[in-house]
DNA sequence: TGCGCAAATCGCCATATAGTGATATAGATA
DNA sequence: TATCTATATCACTATATGGCGATTTGCGCA
């Protein structure tokens, strides 16, 4: 049989699992870098549309790209002076989703609390 | 039609949603909760369990349990002296497959360019 | 070789927070 | 009331890091 699909019936995780987790969730707990994962959602973008188009210095958006670069969670290619950032793991996008699921369930719950 | 179900189609998510996304994985984000979290989806759990569990020390269970309360990620029961603690949002595990999901894909590639 | 542009890095400061020992609080029990 | 136990909170330190201006690096091109 085939262990049951909740909670309970789940492995733990491995500590060396939990911290890389860990440094995931740690990667996406900045708004900043949230907004420029946003920004490549629906395709490549170089450093300086990523700056327009969120208003961050160019400074600390190469920064927060190295981050998530480092992370493995964008990736990037060269194009004469340009660097073209794209997002390297489709994780991100679920786990948006998931977390937005989440907010709107909440959300209808509050609601409910008022009627 | 209904939107196609790539990143590029989705709606971006507003300031205020993205915002709170970055809370919640900033809740995720330390390894000491993640323990916590962990220790309490096979079901609900007394703070001097989960002492017990993780070896961490009580202010600090206590410190983390209520970060993790104030994000809804956990809420908690009086029972006597005791408190019972468990996972409030069913969100928290389905974020933790999407991230094992992708380690399991990122260590299967690892090992691919090895062989 | 030198110039100009895009991006990355450096040094710095300010802030946030994990973890700690000590203490306070709240319920049970006598 | 006094006291014991489980949990929460306090005050503090040490560390990590986001954001910034200044500078450097890497590439294309004259």
């Amino acid at each position: 049989m085939s262990p049951k699909s909740t909670a309970a019936g789940k492995q733990p995780l491995s500590h060396v699992q939990l911290e890389r987790a860990a440094d995931v969730f740690s990667t996406l707990s900045e708004l900043s870098r949230l907004q420029l994962l946003q920004e490549l959602m629906p395709g490549p973008r170089t450093v300086s549309e990523l700056v327009e188009a969120t208003g961050m210095k160019q400074a600390n958006v190469s920064k927060q790209l190295g981050i998530l670069r480092s992370n493995r969670l964008v990736e990037r290619e060269r194009d004469g002076n340009f660097m073209h950032y794209s997002i390297a793991d489709p994780m991100v996008v679920h786990l948006c989703e998931v977390v937005c699921e989440s907010l709107r369930r909440q959300a209808v719950r509050e609601a409910g609390k008022y009627v």
